[in-house]
DNA sequence: AGTTTCGGCGCC
DNA sequence: AAAGGGCGCCGAAACT
């Protein structure tokens, strides 16, 4: 491999260097502050293959695409030969297509094979985007979400490679007590099996109650007009169907999602290996291929179970979001509020809403969701006279969304505006976009299309900038917990959003608890700057996961 | 027959 | 009473 020194302002500060192997290279230099490479994802899995870990990376192809989406360009390419290609002013290079969203372990012969560039047009494109930071509204926090993103990378390959402690025994015990027995043939389990019989029976006539078509049918014959079958429209239902046909919607669930083949699919040699995918969300949110990892349901987590003499930290962040609003609008009393551990909705429910504390969870809820209707709409207004800055706050980033201004989380990550020119990566991001052939004209509000999409614009907008900016927490939390564990047996294996695994030695539980602690205020203070605002964690020292709630 | 979309539900 | 933000996964239905 190439190796170039980079000097103290980041760019080549010597002749490059051939090394016939990169974890040797690696190896060879613990000085190394930083490593600067194209993609994380496909290099670091190499080096800790060999049992080299690094401190520090920066990823290149990570930043451009931060880059180009606070530059509002994000459609464009953004490997580092398209970026390279726009700073030379030739061709740009389309990124190769998505990974196909067949799973499987042949997929991987038929990716394309990135391009990669010679390490001088690498350097180059380094010093570019250092010069791009300079350039963004805030540069010293756009360095930092480049940054934290990389750290990101860099955990979520540790943990690709560590995998969750899982249980097969355990898990089986556990479906064999929902399901019952298994058929030969793979049909349904015994279990599923008596409940659609009961299903049919209460019909009085067949019935697959898997089968949403079947089920509206059968409830139509029945005299019952739904609409479809989901549980909060079926259960009001007062018919005898609806009690075995809910519990066998759940029980299915766990059956085809997390059930014997799953295991079989998922766990080898007592860990579950799903593939953590770092940013795999605009909002700055992991996403998982594979076993359906952060969706593992309550029921099933009894199999996640720590290896003897192991224990797992379960680390919760109480009430993140509305903590991370308070931060980012300097509301002062949701400020205040947020300045204490204790339980945040108890405190906003006995300043608004005397004392009921789910009417004041769903108000802030609804308030960074962008409800629109129902019990959390009427009580926005109290929320509004209490907190106007929190509020107004989500409200500007809706209406900014509504109109495609950019917006942006605290550290600089940008929501992909809804151009409204077929912008391909903005459609791929789930962005509603209006549908010229089917806007309306010349009329002044016809229901459907135009409005409904930018309505939904702005809730993506509005609930950006409080997932995004508390994503962008998070990866600072994930670096500094991870920076401690570095020094102990500790290994991070599980992360969802607002939620922490540990897997570590029973000695070593009680410094994991505290360096988290630790990890959440460095966070808090590096991401947000001077702030009130607290970050605790619920943590829970435990054998099994499921213990933990 | 193979591929894409839909319905439903799991998690945060 | 009515039904909002982000995802992944599965089988069935709907498409080509």
């Amino acid at each position: 491999m190439e190796i170039a020194p980079l000097g103290p302002d980041g760019l080549l500060a010597g002749p490059v260097l051939w090394e016939p192997d990169l974890a040797t290279a690696v190896r060879a230099r613990p000085q190394v502050a930083r490593w600067v490479w194209r993609s994380t994802a496909e290099v670091y899995p190499r080096l800790l293959a060999t049992g080299v870990r690094v401190e520090r990376c920066y990823d290149i192809e990570d930043a451009e695409t931060l880059l180009l989406g606070h530059e509002g360009r994000y459609g464009e390419p953004r490997s580092a030969a398209a970026a390279l290609a726009r700073l030379r002013g030739g061709p740009v290079p389309p990124d190769p297509p998505l990974r196909s969203a067949a799973p499987g372990a042949q997929s991987s012969l038929f990716e394309p094979r990135a391009v990669h560039l010679p390490l001088p047009d690498l350097v180059e494109v380094y010093a570019e985007q250092q010069r791009r930071h300079d350039a963004t509204t805030h540069p010293d926090r756009m360095r930092l979400l480049t940054a934290a993103e990389s750290a990101g990378m860099l955990v979520a390959a540790e943990m690709n490679r560590a995998g969750l402690p899982w249980s097969a025994d355990v898990h089986r015990q556990v479906l064999h007590e929902l399901l019952g027995e298994r058929y030969a043939g793979g049909g349904e389990p015994r279990r599923l099996a008596e409940l659609a019989d009961e299903v049919s029976t209460a019909f009085g006539r067949r019935v697959r109650p898997d089968l949403p078509a079947d089920v509206v049918k059968a409830f139509a014959q029945a005299g019952i007009k739904v609409k479809s079958t989901r549980r909060w429209e079926i259960e009001s239902v007062d018919h005898p169907a609806v009690k075995p046909l809910l519990e066998y919607k759940k029980l299915y669930r766990i059956w085809v999602a997390h059930g014997w083949s799953w295991l079989q699919d998922w766990v080898r040699e007592g860990r579950f290996r799903p593939e953590f995918l770092a940013h795999g969300t605009v909002t700055g949110r992991w996403v998982t291929n594979g076993g359906g990892a952060l969706q593992i349901p309550k029921v099933i987590r009894r199999a996640v179970v720590a290896d003897p003499g192991w224990r797992l930290v379960v680390a919760d962040a109480d009430q993140m979001e509305p903590r991370v609003l308070a931060a980012i609008s300097r509301d002062p009393g949701l400020m205040e509020v947020a300045g204490r551990e204790s339980d945040l909705y108890q405190s906003v429910s006995d300043r608004a809403f005397s004392g009921d504390r789910a009417q004041a969870k769903l108000a802030v809820l609804g308030a960074v969701y962008g409800q629109t209707s129902g019990d959390g709409l009427k009580n926005l207004a109290a929320l509004r006279r209490r907190f106007p800055k929190a509020v107004a706050y989500v409200d500007d980033a809706a209406r900014a969304g509504e109109e495609g201004r950019l917006v942006r989380t605290w550290l600089g990550r940008t929501c992909p505006p809804a151009a409204g020119s077929g912008d391909e990566a903005t459609e791929e991001a789930g962005i509603p976009q209006d549908d010229p052939a089917e806007t309306p004209t010349g009329t002044e509000w016809v229901p459907g299309y135009a409005s409904t999409n930018t309505r939904a614009r702005g809730r993506f907008a509005r609930n950006f900038v409080v997932q995004g900016s508390a994503a962008d927490w998070t990866l600072l939390l994930l670096a500094a917990l991870r920076q401690t564990c570095a020094n102990m047996a500790a290994e991070l294996v599980f992360f969802q959003h607002d939620e922490v695994i540990v897997h570590c030695p029973e000695e070593e539980a009680e410094t994991v608890v505290a360096a988290i602690r630790d990890a959440a205020e460095l966070a808090g203070r590096l991401t947000f700057g001077q702030t009130p605002v607290r970050f605790p964690f619920t943590t829970a020292v435990v054998e099994c996961y499921a213990d933990a709630k």
